[in-house]
DNA sequence: GTAGTGTTACTCGGATAAATATTGTCCGAGTGACATCGG
DNA sequence: CCGATGTCACTCGGACAATATTTATCCGAGTAACACTAC
């Protein structure tokens, strides 16, 4: 019942890819300095969002990453579910069946009531995850945030964003 | 995002206390050996739930474990609560004040957008757990589940169950 | 026959190692920008 | 002065250690049952 570390800094990531505009991309180090992270371990998050269909990556230099799609489209599960994979948290092992009565195998074909139970209060967690989008995070930090917060974080978008020079269909997007 | 797999022995071990009456008791080896488990790894889950007062245990020959309070007033969440430890899964480490750019404290009195976000779906998945109780498990084991099965938990219960001579409330029980 | 007592075997409990997953770091492949050279 | 070209620096991407957490095991403390002895 713990979420890795590297799930925060993933939806910062894309809460602040959020703000650039058009087709601007920004440097994985520059996150990183943003949220004083190790850069290379930023880059392996990053990665598995990219794998996602999150987030488009352009290389080269003036090179870095964008949304791949716009941020009403992109939800807490989603960023959630390609950084800690795709399988649900409790995974029944069928332990009532290892124990040393032998039963035959027509005796289990009902599922598990735990398991189901455990199922479904995961599907709550992950309905209400899909819920908040990318682009209602940003609107109640605009809101509700502290003005200097926003300007330092604007500021920042802005001086590192870099735009690119034309087609954004070009590059690798890995659309599955 | 990924539970520990003692949760699982852990419900399974509680369903199978509920079924045992009165004040007799279940050795935690007896219940090892009907998961398939390793006993000495079970009792360590056992005692989280001894300390979480979800269990009493009763030491000595003819000793074992026994559910604290009826199985109705015991959930799935109380379970997970004491195995998997009971801060949330998605603790906020406020990475966005970590960056090079320092503001002042008084910026970041509002609590991040993203933590409530995170929290709040926790919340709703807690309150799922929270909804299925022990006895609920139970009572659709004893409906839907192949008759054969309940008649091998049955049995395996009224083998290992021990009775106790008498007063329940002179043991150690925990409670906070 | 009965009560007391010492021993014993069985229980839980916590401290101790092994295995696994997560976290963190490094180096290499690829690509666009820049400077240079030629026309 | 303009265009082509070679070099370079910066990017992402994946492979490689270190650490933390989880999993598994072992040994010790405690307790009630049992057997034995004395009355």
């Amino acid at each position: 019942m713990k979420l890795g570390d590297g799930v925060e800094a993933a939806i910062h990531c894309a809460a602040m890819l959020a703000g650039v505009e058009g087709n601007s991309t920004m440097s994985g180090a520059a996150m990183a300095e943003a949220f004083g992270l190790s850069p290379s371990y930023l880059l392996k998050h990053l990665n598995l969002l990219t794998a996602s269909g999150i987030l488009e990556s352009v290389p080269g230099p003036s090179g870095g990453y964008r949304l791949a799609r716009p941020a009403e489209r992109i939800t807490l599960l989603d960023i959630v579910l390609a950084v800690e994979g795709r399988e649900p948290a409790f995974r029944c092992g069928e332990i009532r069946q290892r124990g040393p009565v032998k039963l035959d195998a027509s005796a289990y074909v009902k599922p598990c009531g735990i398991n189901a139970a455990m199922l479904k209060a995961e599907r709550a967690y992950r309905a209400a995850l899909a819920e908040a989008k990318i682009s209602d995070i940003v609107a109640d930090f605009m809101n509700d945030a502290d003005p200097r917060s926003i300007a330092a974080s604007c500021a920042f978008v802005e001086r590192h964003q870099r735009r690119q020079k034309a087609q954004p269909s070009h590059v690798q997007s890995n659309k599955e």
